[in-house]
RNA sequence: GAGGGUGUAGCUCAGCUGGUAGAGCGGGGGACUGUGGAUCCCCGUGUCGCGGGUUCAAGUCCCGUCACCCUCCCCA
């Protein structure tokens, strides 16, 4: 059997890339017009750092890590995401001392041992963005305007979802309330709730299932229980949301599959696919968790993947010439197509052999705008016939 | 990790109750050595995903395995 690519790891080529990169640049020129700064984080990270920031006991942690060795027998992972890895380059140089705050963003590619489906693979890609040292609820307007603008630039047609999960004073009375509530509901719960309404209840609400849904439907909510502070925060942000136009909506049982949110969290959803392409939050205290000084901060992350597959069009490509040379005029036609790519055109050179008419054939065929026709005619006079494909009218030109 | 579907030529697929493989499209060549998108003619051995089993005989039945697609879990 022929060597195979490995499962959930793919090739990217054709419209698929074209409509790939299309989605980056987009999300990138975004990100650049807020003025957030680019940086490359490597793929592999000691796996404790993941095991620290996204949470011991989450799925992606437990069994979604690419986990290996080195030589020295330290354990390593292929990074899951990329908020672990950019609080550690924001610790491990110290920006949190010579800048009052600071704006990144990443890109590139993540790994996740998981089950492949649609818009989902095993290597697959993001961009995510993070703004640390703000407490203010404006930083959170600001991370959200990014995540509406790229989707509007796009044309992804989704709703902005968001929640606050709260800090640390007044989610674990929550979480007390919700288990509380919980124990009463078990009958009505599916097996995997049956298992998490302890561990993590705030994931039951969050489950797909029918019957939990039902069962949850009046639950205690997180915005009652918010703090004083917390719930200035997020009314706040609502407001700032409402002021620059930002249509949003209040999803009060979102919460994140990651430990490490607090406060506001989001999340876009497409329409018409039902998948997250955004997700994102607060997660005030993760860099301190990381043994970094006390730091607010947020992000997102979008898939790339998943954007790219709810593109509506990609922009075409630049017109195609194809040069045929015909009859012994190789040095001449070759020096033609120097001199086209130079001026910047987009060129194939015809090495196809045949007559002219099987050379027009093929530049046809790769979709040519014009054909430059040489023959020794042309080469004698120091011009080519310009051949437009689509109205088929033909001058001789000097290049 | 659980469930369902699929796997035959480059692509899309046909192949009935087992008798050793076909079509369309694409591609190549020609009709046609200076003008395309048309027409006509010619060109298909591909480990029938892989391994094993049943059988005189397996693309076709059975078991296993791998991959892909979809759903769930989880997540971007």
């Amino acid at each position: 059997m022929a060597i195979q690519s490995v499962r959930g790891f793919n090739d990217l080529l054709g419209e698929e890339l074209a409509r790939f990169r299309r989605a980056s640049s987009v999300v990138r020129s975004v990100l650049e017009r807020h003025n957030f700064e680019e940086i490359l984080l490597p793929v592999v990270e000691y796996a404790e750092l993941f095991q620290r920031s996204i949470g011991e006991i989450t799925d992606i942690v437990q069994k979604e890590m690419f986990l290996f060795k080195d030589r020295k027998g330290r354990l390593l992972a292929l990074r899951p995401e990329g908020t672990a890895g950019a609080v550690r380059a924001f610790l491990e140089h110290k920006f949190y001392a010579e800048r009052p705050y600071t704006k990144l963003f990443y890109e590139g590619p993540m790994f996740r041992y998981e089950r492949p489906q649609s818009g989902r693979y095993r290597q697959f890609h993001q961009i995510g963005a993070e703004l640390f040292g703000v407490a203010e609820p404006s930083a959170d307007a600001e991370i959200i305007s990014v995540v509406y603008e790229l989707l509007k630039e796009l044309e992804i047609d989704s709703v902005i979802e968001i929640n606050s999960l709260g800090c640390k004073e007044c989610r674990p009375p929550y979480r007390e309330a919700l288990k509380e509530f919980l124990a009463q509901k078990e009958e009505h719960l599916c097996k995997d709730c049956l298992g998490r309404k302890d561990r993590n209840p705030l994931r039951v609400l969050d489950c797909k299932e029918k019957s939990c849904k039902l069962a949850v439907s009046d639950a205690p909510k997180m915005v009652d229980y918010l703090c004083d502070s917390c719930k200035e925060h997020y009314s706040q942000l609502k407001e700032l949301l409402t002021h620059i136009n930002i249509p949003f909506r209040e999803n009060f049982n979102l919460v994140r599959g990651l430990d490490y949110y607090t406060r506001t969290v989001f999340e876009a959803v497409s329409d018409s696919l039902g998948i997250t392409v955004v997700a994102g939050g607060r997660y005030d205290y993760l860099v301190q968790e990381l043994g970094g000084p006390p730091t607010p901060a947020l992000g997102f992350a979008v898939g790339v993947e998943r954007l790219a597959l709810l593109l509506k069009d990609i922009p075409k490509p630049k017109e195609l010439y194809v040069v045929i040379p015909f009859g012994d005029v190789l040095p001449y036609a070759l020096k033609v197509a120097k001199a086209l790519r130079s001026k910047g055109k987009r060129v194939e050179f015809s090495y196809r052999r045949g007559g002219l008419r099987k050379q027009l054939d093929f530049a046809n065929r790769l979709g040519a705008k014009y054909a430059v026709i040489i023959g020794e005619d042309e080469a004698k006079e120091g011009v080519v016939s310009l051949k437009d494909m689509d109205s088929g009218e033909q001058k001789k030109v000097k290049i």
